[in-house]
DNA sequence: GTCTATATCTAGATAGAC
DNA sequence: GTCTATCTAGATATAGAC
């Protein structure tokens, strides 16, 4: 015979995982059909509470957004700042190829970013100010990796920061809309580390 | 004193200049906001109709798209194959970055592509047979292209054909959906011709 | 060819019972 | 915490007048 925590009515640990797993379903229905393209009472049925159960955890649709791109941030966010020890120089590149790898065997993952990142180009999408955020951290995180290289030998004293950068990020993104689209197709990571031995034939130096 | 064309009726004639305008109106607001985000009555309120007026030319808003996508097609489609003579080898990429250069003065049609092609990821997306064409078809030009090429020694005998076309369209792609996004940090021409010279400088032979 | 009017649906959000 | 019921708004599409 066991009871509930002390510190927590059952009631209200029921209600942590409803909405953990509406912010769940909420991520895979996203993915597939958009933002505008996916209704809060879809989300609710296959969560498995009426449309407003669901509200009374999220005031609002684009509240269920938020939530869904800040799980979508603690789940990847630490992936390549938060590893143990800086990835700098060609070492960025390496840690990339970790996450292209682990992009691909989550599919849900890629198809909410490709969806939103398009959907999002509108100034007044609610998740706007998300993805313009991640560009410019994604950018200014590979910038830095790759001036520390240059600084420290690894890359030719000309080598364009800039372009490398832009041009690995565009190569990431191509790569998910082409591989979402036509899975058989496209292997990313094989793609992916062609592009990135390119780089390396053309501006490594160490 | 002037008289309407025989063969013609000034009101049939009034009627194509409409449908016309209201593809054009339909191309631009699909472009902002997707074609899921963009309602009929707002592309005939800028059109000028009453959304009635409207559907009398597109029995529904699918076949509304089905207009726009031809219209892109007719005058997109000829820019590369309908050249005077087939672009082939390293010329192929000529061709794009000229591409590239064209579409940095046409936001619009960008915008339409990238909205396109990541909302009609989804199997049941009426315009989901147009892009997996689009795909298709610029892969097979392009492999076409650099196999050509191959043959006639442009490129090192081991160039990866496969993976220089799939990282090509990627990188446009890529670096279109950068510019939509923030138009000032990035230039997609420069970007572009900076990667086509990197290809060139692993795979070129001649 | 275009309009007004309307039918039908679906969406997001709120009120109040349990 | 969750539900039923309901409000309001907006969407696609059709009918019929001019």
């Amino acid at each position: 015979m066991s009871f509930p925590p002390v510190y927590r009515s059952r009631t209200e640990e029921s209600g942590e995982e409803s909405r953990a797993k509406a912010v769940a379903v909420a991520t895979e229905l996203f993915a597939l059909g958009g933002y505008k393209g996916t209704s809060v009472a879809r989300v609710a049925a296959k969560t498995g509470l009426s449309q407003s159960g669901l509200l009374h955890h999220f005031p609002s649709k684009a509240a269920l957004l938020a939530a869904v791109l800040e799980e979508r941030d603690r789940q990847d966010g630490d992936f390549l700042t938060g590893s143990a020890r800086p990835l700098l120089g060609w070492a960025a590149f390496d840690g990339l190829q970790a996450l292209v790898a682990r992009n691909s065997t989550r599919p849900h993952l890629v198809g909410l970013f490709v969806r939103l990142a398009a959907e999002a180009i509108e100034p007044a999408h609610p998740a706007h100010g998300w993805v313009q955020a991640h560009y410019a951290g994604t950018r200014r995180w590979l910038t830095d990796a790759v001036e520390h290289g240059k600084a420290h030998g690894e890359f030719v004293a000309d080598a364009p920061v800039g372009t490398i950068v832009r041009t690995t990020i565009a190569v990431m993104d191509g790569l998910q809309q082409q591989w979402l689209l036509q899975p058989e197709e496209v292997s990313m990571v094989a793609e992916f580390e062609a592009f990135v031995a390119t780089l390396r034939a053309r501006w490594a130096l160490l």
